[in-house]
DNA sequence: GTCTATAGCCTGATAGAC
DNA sequence: GTCTATCAGGCTATAGAC
């Protein structure tokens, strides 16, 4: 249950701010409706393509008028942008529980890289949104920025550990070595997007290629560092 | 200078079948008009994305009504499907010029792929047409997937020629070879194209790395065959 | 081969009644 | 918060004159 909110409203929460009597069930229920249409939404890009959104589908399947949808999103960009926001906080939360649970080191960068691979498959749709860029007019909120740092720090903290333990060599700490990492999980995500869109992860030609992939690692970084 | 023809045309290089005079001329200057609605398309996808092709934005910078782009084209897919089929024949064969410039074996196939590569980045939205598939209800034609197996052979080749001289172990004489080398240039080229769209093969963060993500290949296929 | 005219659809967004 | 009505524009594609 994606408990997200508008990305302009001012209450957090549904608290009473104004002075009607009972403001929560009412701010609940817009909640609740800001994310029925953010699902619909999402299952239009997924059957039309992610630039097939329109309100009128959303509205047309939520079934109201499209001018009702302005009441809870001031533009079709907005949508977008809620639909980014809250995807990118559920693929790094999937990625953080796939580290979290697997042994420190490599074992969880290619665990939490697992795990983040198995959202983007089962959200192809947002997925795509978030690391394709297909809605050439569409441009990112600073906040989602943020959240970009905070996996990259995951990714980061991930990649010391396991030269810590002594499974990649000390080149392995640095922006390069992000680079070279997240450029493997794109590829096999570009691969499994366009080739096997219904295979889950796991299945099919590429993703179970990934860990072998991520066991080449310690020949990217050697132990015995060489001249 | 992009020598194509309309999917569906029947005189092949502009011989006279039919009664009149000189078709040579009037064949030739059809051609030039087509390719240049191509041109016109590629620079439209380029700027307002693959999706944002539209015939109405190609009449208007042709200096041209709609209507009359139906002479040349049945339909806005059967612009996407030439621009599909001459793209893959340029691509295959920057692809295989790369390969025959350098050593057989790894060697050339590193220089295929970069050479496939840049071309890619040179034509960033045939690109996207092209591997990405952004435009759902567009369907490539049977005579692409011809070129597909091309490309295919082309690089079993090389690997063949790697475990020839061994460069590399003999199980890169397999598909999974193959789906492992296209997921390690997929990676290259969608972090490309997503972060650093401007710049051309060899500059930036992504690109440069990929002779070194390829010289991994040797630890992926090792010489001793370990049980 | 080019044009005008037009059909017939879609879209995002706003105004204002209830 | 929902609706009707509407604006203003986009698009593909066809018919038919020249």
């Amino acid at each position: 249950m994606a408990t997200t909110r508008s990305p302009q409203a001012g209450t957090p929460t549904g608290a009473a701010v104004d002075g009607s009597a009972r403001p929560d069930r009412r701010a609940r229920r817009r909640q609740e409706t800001i994310g029925e249409i953010l699902d619909i939404a999402r299952d239009v890009m997924t059957e039309e393509g992610v630039n097939g959104l329109s309100l009128a589908e959303v509205a047309r399947r939520l079934g109201v008028q499209p001018p009702s949808l302005y009441k809870y999103f001031p533009s079709l960009m907005a949508i977008y942008d809620a639909l980014f926001l809250v995807g990118q906080r559920d693929n790094l939360e999937a990625m953080s529980r796939g580290m979290a649970e697997a042994e420190p080191g490599l074992t969880a960068l290619i665990a939490g890289l697992e795990s983040s691979g198995r959202w983007c498959l089962a959200n192809r749709a947002v997925a795509e949104l978030l690391f394709w860029r297909p809605v050439p007019s569409f441009n990112p909120s600073p906040e989602a920025f943020a959240i970009s740092m905070e996996m990259v720090t995951l990714q980061r903290g991930a990649l010391a550990d396991a030269v810590a333990r002594g499974q990649l060599g000390p080149a392995a700490n640095d922006e390069n070595a992000i680079y070279l990492v997240s450029t493997l999980i794109t590829g096999v995500l570009t691969q499994a997007f366009s080739n096997e869109p219904e295979l889950p992860w796991g299945e099919g030609r590429f993703t179970p290629m990934f860990p072998r992939l991520m066991r080449l690692l310690p020949a990217a970084f050697p132990l015995s560092a060489r001249a």
